[in-house]
DNA sequence: GCGCTTGTTGACACCGTGTCAACAAGCCGC
DNA sequence: GCGGCTTGTTGACACGGTGTCAACAAGCGC
């Protein structure tokens, strides 16, 4: 494990940054917010722990930081909704939702619920950006394309359904994923069928 | 506002902790956890800090206890579902549920996002006791007794798509109580229809 | 009033955070 | 190679919050 235990080393910024960060990622995702000090990120690294907040400023910047990394859905699996009726749509981005966040179930879920720091308001709105991501996703794919504010909470709302239900799949294990998928379609057309159109 | 700005006044320990416990509930119902310090706390009661930890112990300790009164639901208002049809009883739980959220919304929302600590292990189990035992409501609600783990993780679900939505009504105010009431007796029965016999 | 119980206090040590001046690693011109 | 410069990096410092604990005193019984 002995990466470099040489002397100290100067590297890029950008380098340096990355690699600091990479390691909080990893250590607030085993962890929660209070339990990891800025010293076990930089101990970690192999680095002083004035490096850490000369890089990141503070330490709620750096978690802010984490959980953005830890959000962000690789662009490349953004969506791609196939032409078709309402079913194979529904059917399709509840399938996306489900590899996304089985992916990288842990950092995803983990963040979800905000590891040691709901309630802070800078640390919620990158939450719900998240989640409108999500919600717009799901908007998409089942047609809604004009943005209503009634129809965004709607589909938030949705979405904090699919959590819920990942986070009992994959962290409790009491449901199986045919379950899950079974649970998410159901209710996403009854959602398209009966609630929608209040909106 | 000067409750006793006296000398230093000899409380029975049941009182006392009781008090300071008050200050903490209306505390961190404002604030955060990190936000909220013992100091604040002890200042709050009119107390020395250290009063604080010696009937609670630790910090979180206090803030276990404080969102278990958040998240205790008075026992007077609980459940007592009429007789009926499935669409009677699943309106009357409804309702029960946003009676129950919006009499105290800021404390019971607040502390079900985990006001600065979710991702701890206490924390969680205590938010879990209460999840559950709005699932259970819900399912005794609707007529499911079998206690079958995989019917009471679905119910777990709901309960977060319940709680989502009921974020997005009365933090965020995106939606009526019509459109919340909607969205949550319809998801409910299309439950009861499609996704429960799969347990 | 005296003494005892015990609720209450204030000081102490410890830990985590953020700042900052000083250090040195690496590159350039010579 | 060698001085000088830039700048990535460090360690020490001050500050605030937490938990502990011996000492204090409020109130009761005698």
């Amino acid at each position: 494990m002995s990466v470099d235990a040489g002397q100290r080393r100067r590297l890029e910024p950008d380098a340096r940054r990355e690699q600091i960060l990479s390691v909080a990622v990893r250590l607030f995702g085993e962890r929660g917010y209070a339990d990891v000090s800025t010293g076990d990120v930089a101990s970690g690294a192999g680095v002083a722990r004035g490096l850490v907040n000369h890089y990141f400023g503070t330490k709620k910047e750096l978690y802010l930081e984490v959980i953005r990394v830890m959000l962000t859905v690789p662009s490349s699996a953004l969506a791609l909704v196939p032409p078709g009726d309402l079913a194979t749509r529904t059917e399709s981005i509840v399938c996306w939702f489900l590899d996304v966040v089985s992916r990288h179930s842990t950092s995803w879920l983990g963040a979800i619920n905000a590891g040691g720091m709901a309630g802070d308001a800078d640390v919620d709105r990158v939450i719900t950006e998240a989640v409108d991501v999500a919600a717009d996703q799901v908007l998409t794919a089942v047609g809604f394309v004009e943005p209503n504010a009634a129809l965004h909470a709607m589909a938030r709302s949705y979405v904090g359904l699919a959590t819920s239900t990942a986070r009992e799949w994959l962290q409790r294990g009491d449901l199986t994923r045919a379950q899950v998928h079974n649970l998410l379609t159901a209710t996403l057309l009854t959602m398209v069928d009966r609630v929608f159109p209040d909106a």
